[in-house]
DNA sequence: ATTTAATATCGTAATATTGCAATATATAAA
DNA sequence: TTTATATATTGCAATATTACGATATTAAAT
């Protein structure tokens, strides 16, 4: 198949899987790590950073936009990328949410 | 292609990506949610709870382990899968991380 | 209005993922 | 040891992802 059986899940577990799936790619995780670390948020910055086409790398930005992980804001000619507040808190929230469920549970540990 | 570039980017970025990527299908955050929050950690009781056939939580799960989100140990005939403190407080730590760092910053906010 | 520069989209080839039935393996019970 | 139960693996079809060249779009500068 290759198709996923999204109906059978919770609005959750899909928005959550989007993110995640989002952030599962080198590339991406770099271009988080980029908008965190360096002082420009500049596509055309990123593109020279990044060991990828052009073309490659507008499509990674669009999926992390998609994801709601990052969002666009035009600069003039270029294109301002910059992590989104909501999407990073939310995430932050809910694995200290599971790990402090975790520290009450006994299995395997 | 369908080829990731793994060898361009650093190892770090490619094992957040491997574990981000484990997250990143609505199936296996079910399966996390359902060991976060069930009594039991029985691979038979989450092939009961969840909408996919045996053969495909087995491989859900196996990506789940690779990526060191999961453990299993063997519970007489079963097998117990359990949430890995290590990997979850990693994840946790990171998040954290980013979030101060977002607040020192003043990008599209 | 043209030209230039920056980014997005399209088309396509190569590879990966998803899902399942069938089958294999492993462990406990009889 | 045979049988039953639980989980893993294999093989395969359908679909998705990755990467890039070529091209389109957009916005500033001339």
């Amino acid at each position: 198949m290759g198709i996923t059986k999204t109906d059978e899940f919770t609005d959750e577990q899909n928005q959550l899987a989007i993110i995640f799936k989002a952030l599962g790619h080198p590339a991406r995780m770099a271009i988080v790590e980029f908008l965190l670390h360096k002082e420009t948020c500049i596509c055309g910055d990123i593109v020279d950073e990044l060991p990828l086409a052009q073309a490659t790398i507008s499509q990674h930005l669009k999926e992390l936009k998609n994801a709601n992980i990052i969002q666009g804001s035009i600069e003039g000619k270029s294109i301002c990328y910059c992590l989104n507040k909501e999407t990073i808190g939310k995430i932050q929230m809910l694995f200290t949410t599971i790990q402090t469920k975790m520290n009450k549970e006994k299995c395997c540990n």
